[in-house]
RNA sequence: UCCGGGAUAGCUCAGCUGGUAGAGCGGGCGGCUGUUAACCGCCGGGUCGCAGGUUCGAAUCCUGCUCCCGGAGCCA
C-alpha cells in the first residue's frame, strides 16, 4: 500500500489520513512506554510519537535508540496533539535510511560562535540558521523581482578584473594565465557600460575586498546589487533607492513574518520603513554628530560609530549626500553649484545598522573625468574603455550598491552579518 | 596594522595569592513520566594551545611564539 509522501508544512491538509515524511531525527526524548522524535524535512518540524501499546516490540525498540541526525522515512497517522494547538503524527512504520557514524557535534545545548562556524555546513540546520537563510532567499528573489518588473536588464559584470575598479580598496589578487588579475570589488564600471545599452541595468554578484577589517559589518566575500540608470541625475538615484528598500522590507514583512518570529524580530521598526527617508547633506549629519558628542571635523568620513549615531536618532533610513570630493572615488560627479561636493549618497538603515547603500550620480564629462584619474593616479590605459562611454554619447547617468548581507542583518535584526551567508568568508575564516 | 580579551573533557566553562584537574551539558547503562532544551541514579572521558625559564614542585608565575574572539581603521 502506497502512502502519500508529505512535507511537514502541509501537514494540516493531512490531518486524520496517513502519510510518509521523509527527514532527519532533530531531537528525541525517550520513556518506558512512549518515544517523542523529532523530525525534520526542512520545511518544518513535526513530533513523531511511537507508542509502545501501538507498534511491535522490535520497532519500539529501534525507534529508541536513534542517534541525533538519523536520516529516516516514517509512516503514520496526522493528528492534533492533545495539549499543544500542533499536529503529530502517529508512528506505525519506520524505515532508518542512514545511521550516523559517530555523535552527531552540535547538541541542543550552548556552543561557542567559533566552534559553530567551523561546522557551519551542519549549523545550516538548525532553525534559528534556517530562518536567517530563508529570509535572505527572500530578500534575493526580491531583488531580482524588483528590477526584472521594472525594465531593468540583468547584466552580471565579471568576476575576474584587470585593475582595481576604484583604485581604494585592498584586492585580492590571484594569476589569470601568467598575468596579474583581481577579484572585483564593484560591477559598477561595466553596469555604467551595461546602462548606456540598456538604459536601465542591474548587475548582481558576489564581490570580494581584501582588507583585513574584523568587524561585525565585514565579510572578505559578499553579495552586492547594483542598478544603474542612463539619464538619471542624484534625486532620481535617491527616489530609486527609497522605493527599493522600502519594497524590499515589505516583502519580507509580507512572507517571511514567521522565520522573524523564530529570529525575535521586532517588526515594528520595519513597518515603519516608507518614504521619504531623512535627508541630510554631509555638513548636517556632521553638526549632529556633534551635538551628540562625536569629535567629528569637516573632511572626515563616517565611520561605524558614525553611522551607528546617525542611524539610531531617526526611526526611518538616513540619506546622507554631498560627501567632499576628497572622500570619494574618482568617478563621481561633482556638484556643479559646489565643486568641491559630490553628487553622491548613503543609505543608512536604522536602529544603528549603518550603511546599506552607496552610490551616486556618475561623471559624465570627459574632460573632468580625465582629470580625476589622473588626480586619483590611477593608470590611464586601464580606463580608456571606460572613457569611451564618455566619448560615444555621454548622458548624465547614476546608480548605487547595495550590500545584502548588511540588509539581511537589519531586517533579521542580527549583531553581525556572518550568519547571513550560508559559508562566510572573513579574515580568519576560508572554510568550511 | 593597532587596542582589549582568550586558549583546561566531545561542547560551555570553573580552577583565588604555585602542591601533578572539576562542574554542567552531550554520550553509555538503568529507572520513571504524553514528554516539551523533561527528570532521577550510575559510568567512562584531559600531552591544561606550543616552546623555553623560575621552583623541591607550574593549568597557575615569567619570556617568546601560534591560533582565535571583540572592537578600530577601510568599506557594502
Amino acid at each position: 500500500m502506497t502512502v502519500p509522501r508529505v512535507r511537514i508544512e502541509s501537514l494540516e491538509r493531512h490531518v486524520g489520513q496517513r502519510v510518509e515524511i521523509a527527514g532527519w531525527l532533530q531531537h528525541a526524548r525517550s520513556s518506558k512506554h512512549v518515544h517523542f522524535l523529532y523530525v525534520r524535512d526542512g520545511s518544518g518540524v513535526v513530533q513523531v510519537v511511537v507508542a509502545a501499546s501501538d507498534v511491535p516490540p522490535a520497532l519500539f525498540d529501534q525507534a529508541g535508540g536513534l542517534p541525533l541526525e538519523t536520516s529516516l522515512v516514517v509512516r503514520g497517522t496526522v493528528r492534533r496533539h492533545p495539549r499543544r494547538d500542533e499536529l503529530e503524527l502517529g508512528l506505525d512504520e519506520l524505515d532508518v535510511v542512514s545511521r550516523p557514524v559517530r555523535e552527531y557535534p552540535i547538541s541542543p545545548k550552548e556552543h561557542g560562535v567559533d566552534f559553530l562556524m567551523d561546522h557551519r555546513h551542519l549549523w545550516l540546520r538548525s532553525r534559528r540558521q534556517q530562518a536567517i537563510l530563508r529570509v535572505r532567499a527572500e530578500i534575493v528573489s526580491a531583488i531580482r523581482e524588483y528590477f526584472d518588473s521594472r525594465g531593468f536588464v540583468l547584466v552580471d559584470a565579471p568576476i575576474l578584473t584587470p585593475n582595481a575598479c576604484e583604485g581604494t580598496s585592498t584586492l585580492f589578487e590571484t594569476d589569470y594565465h601568467g598575468q596579474k588579475a583581481y577579484l572585483t570589488q564593484s560591477g559598477q564600471l561595466y553596469a555604467e557600460a551595461a546602462a548606456m545599452a540598456f538604459g536601465r541595468t542591474y548587475c548582481f554578484g558576489p564581490t570580494f575586498r581584501a582588507e583585513k577589517s574584523k568587524t561585525r559589518r565585514h565579510l572578505a566575500e559578499f553579495w552586492m546589487v547594483e542598478p544603474e540608470v542612463a539619464f538619471m541625475d542624484l534625486e532620481g538615484d535617491i527616489a530609486l533607492a527609497e522605493d527599493f528598500l522600502t519594497n524590499l522590507v515589505a516583502r519580507v514583512l509580507d512572507r517571511r513574518r514567521a522565520e522573524l518570529g523564530v529570529l525575535e524580530r521586532d517588526v515594528a521598526p520595519l513597518e515603519r520603513i516608507r518614504p521619504p527617508f531623512v535627508r541630510l547633506r554631509y555638513e548636517q549629519a556632521l553638526e549632529i554628530l556633534r551635538e551628540a558628542g562625536q569629535p567629528v571635523r569637516f573632511g572626515d568620513d563616517l565611520g561605524g560609530d558614525e553611522e551607528t549615531v546617525l542611524s539610531q536618532r531617526f526611526d526611518r533610513p538616513v540619506v546622507v549626500t554631498h560627501y567632499p570630493m576628497s572622500l570619494k572615488a574618482f568617478y563621481f560627479k561633482r556638484d556643479p553649484s559646489d565643486p568641491s561636493r559630490a553628487l553622491n549618497m548613503d543609505v543608512l538603515a536604522p536602529e544603528g545598522y549603518g550603511e546599506v547603500i552607496g552610490g551616486g550620480q556618475r561623471e559624465d564629462d570627459l574632460a573632468a573625468l580625465e582629470a580625476a584619474i589622473e588626480a586619483h593616479r590611477l593608470p590611464r590605459a586601464a580606463f580608456e574603455w571606460y572613457l569611451d562611454l564618455r566619448r560615444y554619447g555621454s548622458v548624465p547617468h547614476a546608480g548605487f550598491g547595495l550590500g545584502v548581507e548588511r540588509t539581511v542583518a537589519w531586517i533579521c535584526g542580527l549583531h553581525h552579518v556572518r550568519e547571513t551567508i550560508p559559508f562566510p568568508r572573513m579574515l580568519h575564516r576560508l572554510a568550511p
